[in-house]
RNA sequence: GAGCCCGUAGCUCAGUUGGCAGAGCAACUGACUUUUAAUCAGUGGGUCCUGGGUUCGAGUCCCAGCGGGCUCACCA
């Protein structure tokens, strides 16, 4: 790609004020002030002043949204991380000469520092009157149209830099995420919850149904895995006397990409001891709420046109009452593969011969129940085929202690009363172990050190897992995952930018 | 992996039946001392994603490829 008209012009300035001993990159700024905290400055002694100007001078520092040139005074919107402020800029102030260098060589995107007294306008808006102004970046790429701003998704994805420059709402997506995760650890470290880290390299995937991707670490000469989840090692932890552990990481699933899927998500796990899952359902009913009020203010929102309201407590449904209601079928008496799969077929399931009976209750669930389950929603006890890492029911062997949020039809969540029974666990590995052998390449492999940490014992134990891309797509009302990773995975482009080849020729020294 | 749609100036987008490549913003020249997408007058700017093909003539039609989006499949 060669460079633009714009970018020559640019950098045609940027050799002009060198050779005029200016810095276009110098190494500081002073400002005193904000964008915001000099806005409160003005409107808290405005009262004071009669009109007249703020007699305190302010030094602000930004990057130039706007430029409007009336002539001998210029009006710019001056943007920071706090927000913006216009600057005000006339030759008597300035001098003709920083005003007409200020024409000659300042461009939209430049970072500047200016300094001057505050004042509002006759259009009512609060303005620095600049005495003096100061380069502190040249910007050599023009920012994106000012009105529609930078709309392309792909070039959106793949140069958020210029995304997020050009579209507030996109910042705004993203500092909601910041807060989401903030409002998750200020939640549980109230709660005597220890922050850990486990392996992100693992020798053993494990902990959720899910192919993993696959590395090679050349000193040991082994096979590594990218970790699919983090339960095992956090239930190592619990094993080991931590009583209440989470982590807030990244897993990795090596499957397709689509607007609920990102091979690369991030994850929160916590366990505590001494509770079960009812213990970690009211938990997780208050950290949800905790975090939209934290991020939203609110624990009110809009999904997809759908009003959610997260009061709690949350209606309890038991997923064999769920497919009740909702199909007529009972789990618990279809134990037949065959029937299960005439019944979903005849209800207009998407279901194949060949699925197992577990994964058609699945199918029954996600085409039947879930996209009722709008205001939110505990789904609870599920069969245990579903689920080779929960503790069976005392009241029914079949069933698992287990619970799912779903809030405007989306999964929100995974929780269970934790199985600490080593020789239970190992015939559900070995479970898994025939299923991978009849094709399901999902199944989890036997983990026979986490086997051998449950025979040191572990106590009862509640845990939970939460997609956290997932939950704030709901808080920010977005349909796509993108929209809430800042560097989503996109295709790697086989022709570069050609930039090095561009810009070689400018390179001085 | 399949189907459908998209790719035109730095950005946002038009482009009719196949007939000279267009607008707004941005840039450049000039005017303007309180503007708010400032305004006004003028100027320059294109690998129409790439490669083939059809045609007197292709941004437009056909084929292949690349990249992206949506839907489906896959995905506790």
């Amino acid at each position: 790609m060669a460079l633009s008209e714009h970018q020559e012009r640019r950098l045609e300035k940027l050799r002009e004020l060198r050779s005029q001993g200016i810095d276009p990159y110098p190494p500081r700024s002073h400002r005193t002030h904000t964008a915001q905290e000099a806005l409160d400055r003005f409107a808290s002694v405005e009262d004071g002043l009669g009109g007249e100007h703020d007699s305190e001078p302010v030094t602000v520092a930004g990057r130039i949204m706007t430029i409007r040139d009336m002539g001998r005074s210029i009006f710019c919107t001056l943007q920071d991380g706090s927000g913006s402020i216009q600057l005000f800029l006339r030759r008597n102030d300035l001098g003709e000469e920083a005003h007409t260098w200020f024409k000659r060589m300042i461009d939209m995107g430049d970072f500047v520092e200016a300094t001057g007294h505050l004042f509002r306008t006759r259009m009512g808006e609060i303005t620095v009157q600049a005495s003096e102004v100061k380069l502190l970046s040249k910007a050599l790429t023009p920012p994106p149209e000012k009105w529609h701003g930078l709309s392309d998704v792909e070039t959106r994805y793949r140069q958020r830099y210029a995304d997020l420059i050009s579209n507030e709402e996109v910042r705004d997506i993203f500092i909601k995420r910041t807060k989401v995760v903030r409002a998750m650890r200020s939640f549980l470290d109230s709660r005597g919850f220890m922050e850990v880290e486990t392996p992100t390299l693992q020798p053993l995937y494990g902990g959720a149904a899910a192919r993993p991707f696959t590395s090679h670490y050349h000193t040991l000469d082994q096979t590594f895995y990218l970790r699919i989840a983090d339960e095992l090692y956090l239930k190592r932890l619990i094993v080991g006397g931590f009583e209440r552990v989470y982590e807030i990481c990244k897993d990795f699933r090596n499957e397709g990409i689509d607007g609920r899927h990102s091979p690369e998500f991030t994850m929160i796990e916590f366990y505590i001891a001494y509770a079960d899952y009812n213990d970690v359902m009211e938990l997780t009913e208050q950290m949800i709420v905790h975090c939209a009020q934290e991020a939203l203010g609110t624990t009110s929102f809009t999904y997809a046109g759908h009003e959610i309201d997260l009061t709690p407590p949350w209606p309890r449904v038991t997923l064999r009452q769920a497919l009740l209601d909702a199909t007529g079928i009972d789990y618990l008496e279809v134990r037949d593969q065959k029937e299960l799969y005439e019944e979903a077929k005849r209800l207009g399931a998407d279901v194949q011969p060949a699925d197992v009976w577990p994964r058609i209750v699945d199918e029954l669930m996600k085409t039947f129940v879930r996209p009722n389950l709008i205001q939110p929603t505990f789904l609870i006890d599920y069969p245990v085929a579903l689920s080779p890492l929960a503790k069976r029911s005392p009241d029914n062997p079949e069933v698992v202690e287990r619970f799912q949020p779903f809030i405007a039809g989306v999964e929100a969540g995974n929780a269970f009363t934790e199985l600490n029974d080593p020789l239970d666990q190992l015939s559900r590995f070995l479970e898994q172990v025939r299923d991978r052998e009849a094709g399901d390449e999902d199944a989890m492999p036997i983990d026979e050190d986490y086997v051998n940490a449950l025979m040191h014992g572990m106590p009862p134990t509640g845990g939970f897992g939460l997609g956290v891309d997932r939950l704030v797509m709901l808080f920010t009302d977005q349909q796509n995952i993108r929209e809430v990773i800042l560097f989503p995975h996109l295709r790697t482009k086989t022709t570069g930018l050609g930039l090095a080849d561009a810009l070689e020729p400018h390179i001085s020294s």
